[in-house]
DNA sequence: AGAATTACCTGAGCGC
DNA sequence: TGCGCTCAGGTAATTC
C-alpha cells in the first residue's frame, strides 16, 4: 500500500540510480492494469535517457525527454531495482531494461496500478491536470483549507483524500493526520475554524516528512523499492487502546473505508 | 456543483 | 481441504 512517503522514497531512491542511464529494452507482459497500458512504450523508450524523476501526488514521473513515463503503483505496485536478468514472477507485468544492467521492474498482483506514456507537460496530461497543491509545498497550508472547504459538507477525512483538494493523501495518514489534529474524521469540513485548519495542515505535513525521513533512514543497499512500515497511531487499531487516553479506539467506514478515531482526544 | 456510489483486481483471512 | 464470503483500498467514472 504505497503512500506518498513511500512514493517519495522510491522516487529518491530510484533517481540517485537511474539518473542517466539508457533504456536499452522494454518487456511488456500485462497490458490490463487499471488503464491500459500503451504498447508503443516498447518501441518509443528504447534509447531514451532517464533525465529526472518527479513526483506529483503518488505519481511517478520518468523525464526521458522525448516524454515521460507515468507509474502509479495503486494499491499493491511494487518497484524492483535489480542489476541482471532474473525471470520474472507471476505479477511482473513490466520490465524496463538499461543498457548498464539494471533492471527496473513493476509487480502489483492487484493491478490496480497505471503505467502511461506521453509527451508535453505533466500538467496537461489528465490524470494529473486536476491534482490539488503538494502537501509538502507552502502551496498547502491551513488557509487553503480553510477557504477550499468552506461551504462543503463531506466530512474532513474524506476532504482531506481528494487528489483535488490536496495531493497524495491516502487512508492511513488521513487517519494519522485527524488523530495527531484532535479533529473528529467524520466532523463536517464546512464546521472547522482556521485553527483547526491550520493544525490539520501542519500535522500532514508533518506526518508525511516524517514517514519520508523514516522511510530513508531504512533504505539499505537492497534491490527492492517502496514500502517501510511505521508504527500508527490509530491506523489497523480499532478497538486497542489510545495512545492518549487508554480508551478504546472507535472503528467507523467513511466512504467505503475504514476509519479509526479516539472519541475523548478527537472533537 | 457537490456528494455518493460503483468499478477495477486478487490475495488473505475467516466461518463452516 | 476447500468453498464462498468479506475485506483491503486509489482513483476515475458514473449516478444521484
Amino acid at each position: 500500500m504505497p503512500e506518498l512517503p513511500e512514493v517519495e522514497v522510491t522516487r529518491c531512491r530510484l533517481e540517485r540510480e537511474l539518473l542517466g542511464a539508457r533504456v536499452k529494452q522494454v518487456v511488456l507482459r500485462v497490458a490490463k492494469l487499471r488503464l491500459p497500458v500503451p504498447e508503443e512504450l516498447a518501441t518509443v523508450l528504447p534509447g531514451l535517457v532517464v533525465r529526472g524523476i518527479e513526483r506529483r501526488g503518488k505519481y511517478l514521473l520518468f523525464d526521458c525527454g522525448a516524454g515521460w513515463l507515468l507509474i502509479h503503483l495503486g494499491m499493491t505496485g511494487f518497484l524492483r531495482l535489480l542489476h541482471g536478468s532474473s525471470p520474472p514472477g507471476k505479477h511482473d507485468h513490466l520490465d524496463v531494461i538499461f543498457s548498464d544492467g539494471q533492471l527496473l521492474r513493476f509487480y502489483d498482483p492487484r493491478k490496480f496500478g497505471i503505467v502511461d506514456w506521453f509527451s508535453g507537460s505533466p500538467q496537461q496530461h489528465p490524470l494529473l491536470a486536476d491534482i490539488g497543491p503538494e502537501p509538502l509545498t507552502g502551496e498547502f497550508d491551513g488557509n487553503y483549507l480553510f477557504e477550499a472547504s468552506r461551504g462543503r459538507k463531506v466530512a474532513v477525512k474524506q476532504f482531506i483524500m481528494n487528489s483535488a483538494v490536496v495531493a497524495g493523501v491516502g487512508n492511513i495518514y488521513a487517519n494519522e493526520a485527524l488523530f495527531r489534529a484532535g479533529i473528529r474524521p467524520d466532523r463536517t469540513v464546512g464546521s472547522m475554524t482556521v485553527k483547526e485548519c491550520s493544525r490539520l495542515a501542519a500535522v500532514i505535513r508533518k506526518v508525511l516528512e516524517t514517514s519520508i525521513s523514516e522511510g530513508n533512514a531504512c533504505m539499505v543497499a537492497e534491490e527492492t523499492v517502496a514500502y517501510y512500515p511505521q508504527e500508527f497511531k490509530v491506523y489497523g487499531r480499532g478497538g486497542k487502546a489510545c495512545v492518549g487516553c487508554a480508551g478504546p479506539l472507535d472503528e467507523i467506514r467513511l466512504g467505503g473505508r475504514s476509519t479509526v478515531f479516539c472519541s475523548t482526544c478527537q472533537k
